[in-house]
RNA sequence: GGCGAGGUAGCUCAGUUGGUUAGAGCGCAUGAUUCAUAAUCAUGAGGUCUCGGGUUCAAUUCCCGAUCUCGCUACCA
């Protein structure tokens, strides 16, 4: 590591406040960050370690209304349950702190209000919708209305949840308010953006030349939004819920929640020392922010835009970015009940945070995304845990009760074997040292596993029951050995295992231990009388684990029950506006895929009326060849509307199930082009 | 369609600034062993390094193309 930081600033991303942490959120950024974090400590050095939670933002206010109980009340609720299932599952923050606390409001006022008096926002006024019932502008999230792309009725003014295509909220139809339900109009607001553009440059500069350490999935991300061009984003929303805008006559406005939060890692530095200019400020630290690769663009684009607009603060030696952990094959969903919560965790397999520590460690999905399945969960407890580390450190401690009465033996005469393995400690440590400093912890872990291998190795070799009998002084040496070499595992485990780690030092009565005395072969002077031993991990039974499937089952047949959701029916329409519409029989003759595009299909129909051109969303479930000459449904009167630089005269009627699926509704008999249908 | 990341043993992953037999852990097989939570140790089987071209004396590694997975993005009358 390089020696030249004076301190270290840890972060770990804010967790949002609108639900319970679960495992994907600790194989991403918090298990390796209190890896990081404690070996730093360990090592003796400076370290701060921040994290809050992060408790702005419109789902919160959404979650508070469904739940009629108030945001404060939302934030409260999992601001609790985070930190104490975080501080039970050993992630040593120094201070989890929380969006909401005083110090942040002034902290993140004085940031917009210093870029403001600086002139370094745009003032920009758009046209925004406003409830004039409950009197308020509506964020996008508040709005629902009919989905342009795939006329889904309960569409979000920012992002179809049918068809995930992203909207304004100007696109929808039918635009309702979720808070009086009334209908919403347009009204001009004033919003300050942050000029991202102006950052371009130096952006590129920093990410792209200076910083080629990175990870490539970081790197990776970060040119592929440079490339796209940085565009103005604005800082301020509409809204009763958030950090005020600092500015005269700004009532009614808030933060954005994306503004706001990244500012959180230092409200909380300040609200934890009164030194924290020095760790923000001051070149001589050592900034890192552990996240989620959902994060990456905040992290490197838009909070060092904003610190380098500051001008005071320091920007982040490196961002290692995780990619994201699915459970059994599938996505975690929060809504979808499927994830591994830790607080649940927490409660039904007591005293075992290290093994899902260790877990989540070694299936960490530091280059692509990786699966969590309760199997391997399993199978690495009683194939590597019990197995490999639980049982050197119990075959040493039991073989030196048995035989030396519970005190490590004196060293006689150092074969060359002995000698061999004492010198793999150093450099197994080194290569624990290796790799955390380049935040490679899966590798980090196995060369930590590797003391307990070598320890293993080493007694059977050396088979100490058996020469006991012959050579007592013999055993003593090799049992020596095989306590130091516990010894190292109690340091180096420190880190990765930090319950088991105290525990084994309990069992070989070992003070405090610096991370220096890794590598050696004599931590533990001769007589020095040992603790008693316990077991360090137990065999996890298949009951458990079928247990924790059967949740899993359960969690995806409630998914299945709830999902054929008819849509409810529209509003009654007249039949006057039924037969306005004028729907025909027609044949397919043409079809095309549009270039350049994934969904779009270019058809020649023959509707009777004429032979005409249409564009249809169509071409991820049809292949050109077998739709030609299909009998279709076709809105023929429908405006036409340019596409791609086609224009479409009408609409192809299909058929869409829940799941997504498309047929065409075609007249069951033959019928020639251009009979009406009614 | 564009961009980014990834595709290496049954599983989870290292690795190769191009160079003799491509590695680890787990799983599997065989043998040894019994101090230890039926744990451990040794040996072995198992890979056309996604596919097709090209550059090169030599490519899994570099270039081009295709394909699959994940993410961002455009399109969706």
């Amino acid at each position: 590591m390089e020696t030249t930081y004076k301190r270290h600033l840890i972060t770990a991303a804010l967790p949002y406040a609108n639900g319970p942490v679960h495992i994907g959120h600790l194989a991403g950024v918090y298990v390796p960050a209190d890896i990081y974090v404690r070996y730093l400590r360990l090592r003796g050095e400076d370290v701060l370690f921040i994290c809050g939670s992060d408790e702005h933002g419109v789902p919160i206010t959404i979650k508070a209304r469904q739940e009629k109980v108030s945001p404060q009340d939302i934030v409260d609720k999992f601001h609790v349950m985070m930190r104490d299932s975080f501080a039970e599952f050993g992630i040593s923050f120094s201070i989890y702190s929380r969006t909401t606390s005083k110090t942040h409001y002034k902290t993140a006022s004085e940031f917009f209000r210093k870029l403001y008096d600086k002139g370094d926002f745009i003032e920009k006024t758009t046209s925004q919708y406003y409830d004039e019932e409950a009197q308020q502008f509506l964020a996008d999230r508040y709005i629902t209305g009919t989905c342009p792309v795939c006329g889904n009725e309960s569409a979000y003014g920012d992002q179809c949840e049918k068809c995930g295509s992203s909207l304004n909220a100007t696109d929808l139809k039918n635009p309702k308010s979720t808070i009086s339900g009334s209908t919403p109009v347009l009204r001009e607001t004033l919003h300050w953006f942050l000029p991202l553009d102006r950052y371009e440059a130096f952006l590129r500069k920093w990410i792209l030349e200076e910083n080629k350490d990175w990870k490539q999935n970081v790197t990776g991300q970060c040119k592929s939004w440079l490339d796209a061009g940085l565009q103005p984003r604005a800082v301020s929303r509409d809204l009763d819920w958030g950090i005020p805008v600092p500015v005269e006559g700004a009532t009614g406005k808030v933060l954005y929640v994306w503004f706001d939060a990244p500012i959180g890692y230092i409200s909380a530095t300040r609200d934890l020392t009164e030194d924290w200019e020095k760790y923000w400020k001051d070149p001589g630290t050592h900034l890192v922010h552990f996240i989620g690769k959902d994060n990456i663009v905040f992290h490197c684009i838009v909070f060092p835009a904003m610190l380098k607009a500051e001008g005071s603060y320091i920007l982040p030696a490196n961002v290692p970015a995780n990619e994201f952990l699915n459970l059994e094959g599938e996505k975690i969903s929060t809504s979808r009940n499927w994830a591994v919560w830790l607080h649940e965790y927490l409660r039904e397999f007591p005293g075992k945070q290290d093994v899902l520590r260790y877990v989540l460690c070694s299936t960490m999905p530091e280059a692509k995304d990786n699966d969590f399945t309760w199997k391997d969960f399993q199978a690495r407890n009683n194939n590597e845990l019990v197995a490999v580390l639980g049982n050197f450190v119990n075959r040493a401690m039991v073989l030196t009760h048995k035989y030396f009465e519970g005190r490590v033996p004196p060293v006689a005469e150092l074969t060359e074997a002995d000698r061999a393995t004492l010198s793999e400690l150093p450099r197994l440590r080194e290569a624990v040292e290796y790799n955390l400093d380049n935040f490679r912890f899966r590798e980090a872990l196995k060369s930590m596993m590797d003391i307990a291998r070598l320890g293993n190795k080493y007694l059977a070799d050396n088979e100490p029951w058996k020469v006991i009998k012959t050579d007592p002084a013999r055993v003593g040496t090799v049992l020596n050995i095989s306590l130091q070499i516990t010894a190292n595992l109690a340091i180096v485990a420190q880190p990765f295992l930090p319950f088991s780690a105290v525990k084994i030092a309990e069992f070989i009565n070992l003070g405090k231990s610096l991370w220096q005395d890794a590598g050696r072969g004599d931590i533990l002077e001769s007589g020095h009388p040992l603790g008693e031993a316990s077991l360090l991990f137990e065999k996890i039974e298949d009951e458990a684990i079928d247990l924790q499937l059967l949740k899993l089952q359960q969690a995806k047949e409630q998914n299945q029950q709830e999902k054929p959701a008819t849509k409810p029916q529209k509003e009654d329409i007249s039949y006057d506006d039924f037969s306005r519409m004028d729907i025909r029989t027609g044949i397919i003759l043409e079809a095309v895929k549009v270039p350049k595009t994934k969904k779009l299909m270019q058809l020649k129909v023959d509707t009777g009326i004429d032979v005409r051109t249409v564009v249809s969303g169509i071409a991820e479930y049809f292949e050109p060849q077998d739709i030609i000459g299909k009998n279709i449904c076709i809105l023929a009167n429908l405006a036409p509307r340019e596409i791609k630089g086609i224009t479409s005269q009408g609409m192809i009627l299909l058929a869409e199930d829940a799941s997504g699926k498309l047929v065409f509704v075609t007249p069951e008999e033959g019928m020639s082009p251009g009979a009406e249908v009614k």
